[in-house]
DNA sequence: ATGAAAGCGCTAACAA
DNA sequence: TTGTTAGCGCTTTCAT
């Protein structure tokens, strides 16, 4: 591999001259320029990006931790994450914790030590220990997926009361009046915007929800079955019910089907995230659509504004970048039975 | 950050005694290293890897290039291989290329530039520019879920003449003579050992399969649905079909339900990689399961061990892992309904 | 067993 | 506008 100093003899002139030419940051008159970028086409030379890696403490990197990889919401946020960061001439590293503090720790810990330009960080904990490193470091980070309690950390969220609300005002169009929810877990706080959005919607328009109705899950699939056996055993009256993920949702419906509900003539379903596996199943899943590329595209911008800017410490507004979700309309949504469901 | 040259002061030593010391691979006396341990506990010392990767030409990453991130299988390579490279110390640059040459281009010349210390390719093209490259680097490389024409790239697959004589083995023990198949795209090698697999299994055992009844698909819900109709529109006969990946045999599930075939009633369905999906619709899908972990782990420690090997010109023996796919049982297939189908 | 010094490939003062 | 020099943080001869 060619380097700087290869450059520099074959167009007769010093390394720093190479670089200036490179960098377009220092003017170089336009003969020197031309020759330089000659020799450069020549031996067809790239800058090691580790040596300027370690000279300007940043090399084009940009990491990504997600907490695991069997959600495609987190494989969606590492595919356009890696997307645009190539597009601006980033690579990405990417680390998967799978919920395991250790390993959250010697990730962050590694990404540090390669002088990374930001973290993007997938569902972070507000209780760990990475964001006092973080504060510590000062490197540029963003947290997409969900909002920490203490602001000072970049987010990139999806409007989380608006998708309950668009789910309520869907179930609620098509002439529900009686509804049940599955949640993700309870402490995290958008999923409590999420079950405002979509209680608060209900209650507005003169439907009914009940306590009860609203059972916590956890995003994974099993959750959503044990819910639907939860509602059915303990005799909730719904015919529309939201789960604010579609993995919960398919189980939620696979389970319905198993215990003789028909979707959608009996029970509405709707999901959240919009993931392949929606429109793969029969009925396809009505959901709603996260934005995944518009938020790793703002968490990118993010990190390398920040990255540029240096830290200035005056700069520090808070950044809190917040998108629409959009509805799925497909066939686990219907008109509610005449008469109530069991 | 704390640089060994704090250490050194601390320790009252040379910053090539804590080198020393870091890489116990030059003796230093049990004394001072007892010292030179403290003073990196003291400051919590964590040798930087850019430095280190800019002096030695490689600093623990490994980078793995993929084409898509829409298929399940290759995120699965990508989850595993950081899995089992961060278990290593090493951790990995991600890339997507898209099927995008210039993309590919980019993203390889990117990964040279960053003296990291091998690449993992899935499914890169025979004909792909960065085959050159990686000859003239030297750098390690390894390719998995296919192989190359040249062999001297190492390579990690699965038995994929098992993977159809399995497919095959359990349809005709079901009591199943004819056959349909959906292939990927058949200039891939692995494609035509699965058909082969499938074929001459089926063949052996004396059941039927039409050579219209292989129909090439391009591994793609699409490609299934499209290969449904075009043997059902040519009257085809056959109660046991398999799709060479769980994404076309769910659309060809999919399509048979819509044209009113049962599943597995009518027609048994199999596929291959056992996705998440296949076991979130209903019925479940019979698959056969790739080993995922395993192709990653080879495929981790083979750059591990050329990395560390150094370019020895002589040791270029040819390496190629073969991995054994398996069976994994659900409800899409079962024994044949007692009359000729449609 | 240890230290001094050079250098990986680049950028950025500082001089000229 | 350009070259010289130092140095990012590490490893590795080469001395001692």
């Amino acid at each position: 591999m060619a380097s700087l100093k290869d450059v520099a003899r074959l167009a007769g002139v010093s390394t720093s001259t190479v670089s200036r030419v490179i960098n377009k940051n220092i003017p170089v008159s336009e003969e020197t320029t031309a020759h330089v970028e000659k020799a450069i086409r020549d031996i067809n030379f790239k800058p090691n990006l580790v040596a300027r890696g370690l000279r300007m403490k940043k090399a084009k990197l940009i990491g990504i931790v997600i907490p695991e990889f069997q959600h495609e919401t987190f494989t969606s946020f590492v595919r356009f994450t890696e997307e645009y960061a190539e597009l601006n001439g980033y690579n990405v590293i990417i680390g998967c914790t799978n919920s395991n503090y250790d390993k959250e720790e010697r990730l962050l810990e590694n990404l540090l030590r390669r002088n990374i330009d930001g973290i993007i960080f997938a569902r972070i904990s507000d209780k760990s220990h990475t964001l006092k490193v973080l504060d510590r470091t000062q490197l540029p980070a963003v947290i997409i997926d969900r909002t920490l309690e203490r602001e000072d950390i970049p987010a990139v969220v999806i409007d989380n009361y608006a998708s309950g609300r668009i789910a309520a005002e869907h179930l609620l169009s098509l002439g529900h009046r009686n509804f049940a929810c599955i949640t993700g877990p309870l402490d995290i706080a958008i999923v409590r915007e999420r079950t405002a959005g979509f209680c608060e919607t209900i209650k507005a328009a003169g439907g009914t929800i009940e306590d009860k109705a609203v059972v916590e899950g956890n995003f994974k699939y099993d959750s959503g079955v044990r819910a639907v056996d939860f509602l059915l055993d303990s005799g909730k009256k719904f015919t529309g019910i939201w789960a604010q993920n579609d993995y919960m949702a398919i189980g939620a419906m696979n389970r319905m089907a198993e215990r003789g509900l028909k979707v959608p003539d009996e029970v509405s379903v709707m999901g959240l995230d919009n993931i392949e596996t929606s429109w793969m199943l029969r009925p396809k899943l009505t959901t709603i659509a996260q934005p995944f590329r518009e938020i790793c595209r703002n968490a990118v911008d993010i990190i390398i504004r920040l990255s540029q800017e240096g830290s200035q410490e005056e700069n520090k507004e808070k950044i809190k970048v917040v998108l629409q979700p959009e509805l799925v309309l497909r066939e686990t949504t219907a008109a509610p039975p005449a008469k109530k469901p069991a």
